[in-house]
DNA sequence: CTGAAAGCGCTAACAA
DNA sequence: TTGTTAGCGCTTTCAG
């Protein structure tokens, strides 16, 4: 059995709350008392019990991070940076997955932890924002990544059309005319395709050329096989893009796959633009060019405006956050 | 404030026992009863509150894994496999990101989180084996990869020996004489890295082949980055290897990267195989051949290993469990 | 500066 | 089948 604050409080000879004050580190404690109580502590080996003292207070010093799946890069990576930044804050981090399922989604708001959490940080796929507000759950909750209209919670997100504008804009002042963009999705879901395919359009628009729904490759998911599937149909086309636009990095980096198994240059024949920038992208061939949103930045802001609402501000109105992003140029339009 | 039992009880017309029957399935209550405590129950929104459960019978139904770092794919996927087979069995799990810093590794396993948890996963890097017999807290651990030795704590872990010599015979049928190794590592930590290194000296003393060292290249971490630097290396050699067996398969990739911004082929000149399977590896230019652990296995055993240790039978000896794994070949070393 | 005692919400003996 | 009660380990008034 674990030691608790009456042992110790007997060991060092004193009081229970006297041990309780050294434990929490609270000042008025005289330095002889302090040393016989740490003393006490560390013979007993004791450890306070985290269950007691959140039952007592209300507060786990635990909190969630739902996201649809570990095994996508960009989420790995971007859970890497959340459990540092809690970390720093001496939070610990809980992972669910949601395989981007709306029941799931919806089950996770619901605050289904049962007070086990103190906040709760979740990356939607599938979720409406009319489920958002017949949430009846009063757990602090930031949204990653964006539906459409904001409201109903705290959000950190890129702005997508205009990191999406500017990646097909470099595609343009390549010279590229006939741009493909890999990753629309008009289900319900999909609130970050419909983004980023509208600053796809507004390049085009910007740059005179006519938009092309043939152009336009819709897809199941962003993994890697859909992007490869995608690049199949395009190159089937009559006359084939001499660009893509993927709405991911995975997407992308299907694509170029296809493309260098079917023979062609990369971006000799076909330039390839990605977004999310995980790690691979880096080190593929071609390395992928991709927009870059400042994964730890997210993380960061994540975890302090949850800090903030669970610290007092519950009511303050819901507060949207635009992270920082670039174009990082690789070998895929660049050419190496 | 959230509802609790006493409130449902009030509410209902019964007793908080009975409320309590009710909530946690006991078969005997009437019909009528448990119909008003669960309309009582909806009426309220109530849920159990976890910290005053935990506080009770001491056990949190949270467990937490830590392992080096959730950005290297291998363990994002691992975990992903991980949170999976626990939600299956009710249990929330919780991350910790240990970068393979031994001072990290000791602190968790010496129970940071403080009660807080039920059980541990760790991916330990750097932890020796008398770390683990200095281990005083009980808390249930299972260990994921291996040390040298067994003894101090249940263990998932492949054969990486066998694994290992497997993937180098590989080459060795594909008429490869001249066989590298990326991974080696001779620090206290790096266990993993010797057992493999054993399986490839293994494999060239059954096929004749003279063990060369100036081909065993040492690396910093399991990273793309080392394995390009060290596939750098081998090719200034004046005598440049004709096969290359990389620990892990970001070793691989980034040898692969090398090769090709060298112009050469795949496995035209150098056949290349790694170790994990990640998700990448089947979509790499060229598809990387690898030994493939069984992920989703070693996820579910290792849960099932906890459970069993913390309902029970805590003081049963130390198992050590094999998961299965295969050598998948691929482009990187048949060809495509 | 230190002690005594109440109570957070729940479960498990025990009683009825 | 249902009700009563003690107590898990801690923090927090309130006294001293």
């Amino acid at each position: 059995m674990a030691s608790s604050l009456k042992d110790v409080a007997r060991y060092a000879g004193v009081s229970i709350k006297t041990v309780s004050n050294v434990v929490n580190g609270y000042v008025h404690v005289s330095a002889v008392t302090r040393a016989k109580v740490q003393q006490a502590i560390a013979a007993l080996n004791y450890r306070p019990n985290t269950a007691a003292r959140h039952l007592r207070q209300g507060r786990s010093g635990v909190i969630a991070l739902a996201l649809p799946e570990l095994r996508a890069p960009y989420f790995a990576e971007l859970a890497g940076f959340v459990v540092e930044a809690a970390d720093e804050r001496s939070l610990k981090v809980l992972i669910e997955q949601t395989d981007g399922a709306r029941d799931r989604e919806l089950e996770i708001t619901e605050g289904v932890p049962g007070h086990l959490i103190d906040g709760l940080i979740l990356s939607p796929l599938a979720l409406t924002e009319d489920d958002l507000e017949q949430r009846t759950d009063r757990l602090p909750m930031i949204l990653l990544g964006e539906q459409i209209t904001d409201g109903a919670a705290d959000r950190v997100v890129v702005d997508n059309v205009a990191a999406a504008e500017e990646a097909v804009a470099h595609l343009v002042s390549l010279g590229r005319r006939r741009i493909a963009a890999i990753g629309a999705q008009d289900a319900a879901p999909g609130a970050t395709a419909r983004l980023r395919l509208r600053g796809y359009r507004q390049a085009l628009r910007r740059a005179g050329i006519a938009y092309d729904p043939s152009l336009v490759i819709p897809v199941e998911q962003f993994h890697r096989h859909d992007g490869a599937l995608a690049m199949q149909g395009l190159l089937d086309l009559a006359q084939p893009p001499d660009a893509v636009f993927c709405f991911n990095d995975l997407l992308g980096l299907g694509a170029l796959r296809t493309l260098l198994s079917h023979g062609l240059s990369v971006p000799g024949d076909v330039a390839v633009v990605g977004f999310d920038d995980i790690e691979e992208s880096q080190y593929s061939t071609p390395t992928l060019t991709t927009v870059a949103p400042d994964k730890e930045e997210i993380a960061r802001t994540a975890i302090d405006l949850l800090i903030k609402r669970f610290s007092g501000d519950h009511d303050a109105l819901p507060r949207s956050v635009n992270p920082t992003y670039r174009l990082i140029c690789r070998e895929s339009t660049l050419g190496g």
